[in-house]
RNA sequence: GGGCAGAUAGUUCAGCUGGUAUAGAACGCCUGCCUUACAAGCAGGAGGUCGGGGGUUCGACUCCCUCUCUGCCCA
């Protein structure tokens, strides 16, 4: 062969020669100046410290592969990649390297520290970037937006300021989530609740006299020192009298009020809570309402600070320890119990959340919710699955203010300047903030020390990677006006919230447009014990290793095969060897369309090779145009004619335009998995077991007979010009999730040249007309009788390579005329020796038979036939006939039925039980032959 | 406590605008084959009272109610 096509398909050297080539020849990038009809996505950014996960794995395949698809259909396509900084993250990463050199941030100071972020960044950030290309994506990598560019940091900085301007956003004290290990707060929804097994402290409160006490319940006694009321709820019967009264805290000493809120659970404990404003989201609340002092007791690193005397200095998790110790000397504790409740963790996956009482910057959300959450309950934008619309509904009716403050230097720092008496403005520089405050040009001002939390710039993302504000000024560019609204956003369905629907706020705030068309949400992938695959628990091997062992084509097609719309995947993993075995699963379908390719173009090299211009030309010019050059290679000159389609060439056809109108029904409704199980069983059953197989015939002209060599040669090229051609059609439709192997063979069918790509070509168009499905149902009822060939083949224990004599009787003429026209192929797929097609054709003597809708099937055989067996196997047959005999005459007499359904239901019902009856003729028949 | 999703073969899942001779597939399992495209393959086979109960209907895996269990989200 001249082309290089080894007997297994090896993905490796492929993946990487096509990516590389890819990239030189920038096929992929977008065009602003373009006529075309457009289809964009936005990359969700990863984050700038991350590395790849089967999350990405699956999520960027997904995307990728509307991508490649919509390119093939003929738009103008604009994938936007870019990754972003990772406040928390990447400062942790950073100051881990000072701490092995023992230092702080504060050591070295601001400017120093980012200067050692950014060399940080050159280093190490990004390395996902790099990794994505592994999984040959088709992005416009010279669009590549970082959080922190120039542009991006202009964007976020002038829309601050109009938020602030406007009122939107605003400075407060709150009780705000903090992370006392990298000392900031964070939002909401960074926080992740975790049941954790603690113990329900039942602490005692004297009353001043020293006498008796009241019984207060806590989970958290290391925060006494903040308490500054216990409330007890207004309905309770039992503390009605104390209402008014003030108890002493325990160790304390401090003598606070007993005060009424329907906060406290006279259900829960002993209906007596500590209120400590300070250290609690809800007794903040409570404070507020009764305008009660809100000491805070804690130091930002999470020990407790000057107010709690001897504890000054204690970690909260020992001080708890200690206070219990001194509180179990003073004898102030009434019982101790077990207690499971949630607490909250840092998103990253870290230390438990400290409530904590401080100023902080908010977004008010409730104006931005609206508009938001309008645009998803009419449909402008669309979820997959759907039942996401309900979460996001329920979370925009009941938003809360979003903190967008951080105590980190890595950031874009807040733009918000102060004079010395705390007057302040946010502006975009020093002058520009005393112009705004009235200020004279030589008031100094210090800006705020804070940064942005990174959601506030990647809310922006649909604008700033369309460079809207790149400068700060400039609102609209030709990329907003090509390609916003985006048309699919490909993400997790755990920032849903963090990033989803702030993104949906900030496009409809700033541009009154949505974002994105369509959302879909992506599964999560668990192990074979059903959880997630986390880097904690190790339950993760390395992608890059996986595509290293399978090739990358089959990695995205084994994680679209087996992730189902809406739900979790599972997969067996062992991280031990880097292994996913259920990735078999394309790669062995990987190495089917290879040596399907292979097989195809073995034969078109060997049709073309037959020398057929030597000859005289025929008196019935077969349909070769007179040029007089050999075949060799690639091209054959002709077409088939339209008589030369044989029922196999047909039904392939018809099986191939219902695949593509199924696969674009799949992937306009998102059901990615369907798309890949639908070409999976095509190209494997139909195409390869079964028209493949018949192709070996028709090449074969087992028919030749009728043919002189020369005719037979043309049709043999015509017929292989054909089938490449088909094949052709079927790696294009496949090109979206498998572009690598696609793109190979294409290139070894055609010798196209390496900077002309499949991925630029148009996909196969469906052609309704084409589509004959009376002819797929004689096509199976053909393949049918070859199964029930082979079927007694297996029962009569005959070897694979043995021919038997067989005889099928037809039960009518049009049966009769489709057996016989394809006589060749039933011979050749069931193996026979000799077969007799006929009608009313007689048992022959030593035969067993089987009767399939009426037409029997005999297999003629030497030796003795088993009477038991036999008997066995019949009885079995009839027994199942008479079942559903009686089932169905007992639907027919039933005037109900007849009457109540529709009219083709009865109509087939009948004459389901009359071919029946016949079968069942047939076989009684059979039987008693043997017996 | 509230909401959402799910329960179908040993496993992972299809099928569910109610009707089509035996509820499909893949993987796994069993049997036989290195049949020159493919053993990463081919042919054949076993395996399911569709989570329990009730209801609607001529007819329910599919619709309704209820219970049990599992996962996720929110408080």
């Amino acid at each position: 062969m001249t082309r290089i096509f080894p007997k297994a398909y090896e993905p490796k050297s492929v993946d990487e020669k096509w990516y590389e080539i890819w990239q030189v020849n920038k096929i992929y990038s977008a065009s602003t100046d373009t006529d075309k009809e457009t289809y964009s996505i936005l990359m969700p950014p990863p984050n700038v410290t991350g590395i790849l996960h089967f999350g990405h794995v699956l999520n960027i395949t997904l995307q990728d592969l509307y991508i490649r698809y919509k390119r093939m259909l003929g738009f103008e396509v604009c994938w936007f990649p870019g990754y972003d900084h990772a406040g928390i993250a990447t400062h942790a990463k950073v100051e881990a390297e000072l701490r092995e050199e023992g230092l702080t941030r504060y050591d070295i100071g601001r400017e120093e520290f980012l200067k050692r972020v950014w060399i940080w960044k050159e280093k190490y950030g990004g390395i996902i970037l790099k990794q994505l290309r592994y999984l040959g994506i088709s992005c416009d990598w010279d669009r590549t937006l970082f959080t922190m560019d120039e542009s991006a940091s202009n964007a976020v900085q002038e829309t601050f300021i109009r938020l602030f301007d406007e009122g939107l956003i605003y400075k407060g004290k709150r009780i705000i989530n903090w992370s006392p290990l990298s000392q900031t707060a964070m939002s909401d929804e960074e926080v992740e609740f975790k049941e954790v097994k603690e113990h329900l402290f039942t602490l005692k409160y004297y009353f001043p006299d020293g006498k008796d006490y009241l019984k207060v319940a806590t989970v958290r006694p290391e925060t006494i020192f903040g308490d500054v009321a216990v409330a007890v709820n207004p309905k309770d019967e039992r503390y009605k009298d104390y209402i008014g009264k003030t108890v002493i805290v325990p160790i304390v000493g401090r003598e606070v009020k007993i005060i009424a809120d329907d906060y406290a659970d006279p259900t829960f404990g002993t209906g007596c809570v500590k209120i400590t404003p300070a250290h609690d989201p809800n007794d903040f609340e409570v404070g507020l309402r009764h305008n009660l002092e809100m000491p805070n007791t804690f130091n930002p690193d999470g020990t407790l600070n000057e107010l709690t005397g001897e504890f000054n200095g204690i970690e909260r998790f020992e001080a708890r320890k200690r206070i219990l110790e001194k509180l179990k000397e003073k004898d102030l504790i009434e019982k101790i119990e077990d207690y499971t409740h949630n607490i909250g963790f840092s998103y990253r996956g870290k230390e438990a959340v400290e409530p904590y009482l401080s100023d902080q910057w908010f977004v008010k959300m409730k104006p931005l919710a609206e508009d938001a959450l309008k645009v998803v309950l009419e449909g402008k934008i669309r979820f997959y699955p759907n039942h996401w619309v309900k979460t996001y509904e329920h979370w925009m009716a009941n938003i809360r203010d979003w903190c967008i403050s951080r105590q980190l230097w890595w950031g874009h720092r807040i733009p918000v300047y102060y004079t010395d008496d705390d007057r302040y403005t946010a502006a975009n520089s020093k002058e520009e903030a005393r112009k705004k405050l009235g200020l004279d040009s030589n008031v100094n001002l210090r800006q705020d020390e804070d940064v942005l939390d990174t959601w506030f710039s990647s809310w922006l993302w649909p604008l700033t990677t369309m460079k809207w504000l790149y400068d700060g000024k400039t609102e609209t560019t030709k990329e907003l006006e090509k390609f916003l609204p985006t048309d699919l956003l490909v993400t997790a369905p755990d920032i849903i919230f963090f990033w989803v629907a702030r993104m949906i706020m900030a496009t409809m705030k700033f541009k009154k447009e949505i974002p994105y068309k369509d959302v879909y949400f992506t599964s999560t992938i668990r192990d074979g014990l059903g959880r997630k695959l986390s880097k904690s628990l190790g339950n993760s091997p390395d992608p890059i290793n996986i595509i290293e062992k399978y090739g990358t084509d089959a990695v995205r097609f084994t994680s679209l095969y087996l992730s189902p719309l809406g739900q979790d995947v599972k997969m067996d993993v062992d991280v031990e060897h880097q292994d996913i075995p259920s990735m078999e699963i394309g790669r062995n379908f990987a190495n089917k369309i290879w040596n399907a390719g292979r097989f195809i173009l073995m034969k078109q090299e060997m049709v073309n090779s037959y020398d057929t211009v030597e000859q005289e030309i025929p008196l019935n010019p077969p349909l070769i145009k007179g040029e007089n050059k050999p075949l060799n290679p690639p091209l054959t000159r002709v077409n088939l004619e339209d008589n030369e389609f044989t029922f196999a060439d047909r039904w392939i056809i018809s099986r191939f335009n219902s695949t593509i109108k199924n696969v674009n029904d799949a992937l306009d409704n998102f059901k990615v998995n369907d798309y890949t199980k639908i070409l999976y069983d095509f190209i494997w059953r139909d195409f390869c077991d079964w028209y493949v197989e018949i192709i070996k015939v028709q090449l074969n002209g087992n028919s030749a007979s009728s043919f002189d060599k020369l005719r037979m040669t043309v049709y043999n090229q015509a017929l292989i010009k054909f089938v490449v051609d088909l094949y052709e059609g079927i790696i294009k439709l496949l090109h979206p999730i498998m572009p690598f192997i696609t793109e190979e063979i294409w290139h070894l069918l055609y010798e196209h040249p390496d900077e002309e790509s499949i991925s630029l070509q148009r996909i196969p168009e469906m052609k309704e007309s084409l589509i004959d499905s009376i002819l797929e149902a004689d096509f199976e009822f053909l393949q049918s009788i070859v199964e029930e060939i082979r079927k007694l083949r297996a029962v009569l224990n005959v070897p694979p390579q043995q021919k038997v004599n067989v005889s099928i009787s037809a039960h009518n003429n049009s049966t009769f005329d489709l057996l016989n026209n394809e006589k060749s192929i039933i011979e050749t797929l069931a193996k026979c020796g000799e077969l007799i097609i006929g009608m009313n054709i007689a048992k022959p003597e030593s035969s067993i038979g089987s009767v399939i809708r009426e037409t029997e099937v005999f297999l003629l055989i030497d030796e003795s036939i088993d009477i038991e067996k036999e008997k066995l196997r019949l009885n079995k047959e009839i027994d199942r006939l008479k079942r559903n005999i009686e089932g169905s005459e007992k639907k027919l007499s039933n005037d109900k039925f007849v009457n109540n359904a529709p009219e083709d239901v009865v109509l087939y019902e009948k004459e389901k039980l009359n071919s029946m009856k016949e079968s069942l003729k047939k076989v009684i028949s059979n039987l008693e032959s043997i017996v």
